[in-house]
DNA sequence: TATAACTTTGACAAAAATAGTCAACACATA
DNA sequence: TATGTGTTGACTATTTTTGTCAAAGTTATA
């Protein structure tokens, strides 16, 4: 279930690395990397950018899988999740209009 | 910005609870009860339950607050934030509907 | 088989974030 | 004064997250 965690596995596949050279190139534990892979640990949202630059591919929607993912996380399986997730929206498009304040 | 906080602090005074008997009541120190009204700490939704049910009100409303709130300190600034809330959107839609699995 | 490169796993430690405790302060009012 | 109100900050404890490491499992190939 974790979206980012197999996308980033498919393009480090698609772009030749394996895990070690792809962990050594952002400096981080293979472990780690196997790990975040699996959705077994949370990434961070540095490493899904770094990831991204060494796949050659654009960050955006990796990065909105992440913060989904991020999201629902903290909802974890709460009743009220979707009344939550809808009241958040509105309260950040609020925020988003009012910018200059 | 504290909804959850300016909330409960307003149900608290128009119960009649000052801030002391109200964290008495709910065992915990009245610092923390303090800060939490005032956005200063975060709620945890076991306390939001029982300063509802102290104060006689209806929990889901505030417990959809507390949660759009974790959400949205989840999301902090994030550029794509709103995709980040539309994707988690389907997501859990999705889930919820299979939720016989 | 053997060996090499790969990925996974789990135990542990380090670090960071969160939560709780406490005493003191400020303010108002009886 | 004395009592009740809310706020603040320094501190500790606990929990969660993150990092490190070694060993084990997997797969491919000579």
């Amino acid at each position: 279930m974790s979206t980012v965690g197999l996308k980033l596995r498919e393009l480090r596949e698609k772009a030749g690395f394996s895990l070690r050279k792809a962990a050594v190139a952002i400096d981080i534990d293979v472990a780690i990397l196997s790990k975040m892979e699996r959705g077994e640990r949370k990434f961070s949202k540095e490493l899904v950018l770094k990831l991204a630059d060494l796949y050659k591919t654009n960050p955006d929607k990796l990065v909105i899988d992440f913060l989904s993912e991020k999201v629902l996380y903290a909802l974890e399986d709460e009743e009220f999740g979707l009344e939550a997730l809808k009241v958040a929206e509105e309260q950040l498009k609020y925020k988003n209009q009012n910018e200059n304040e």
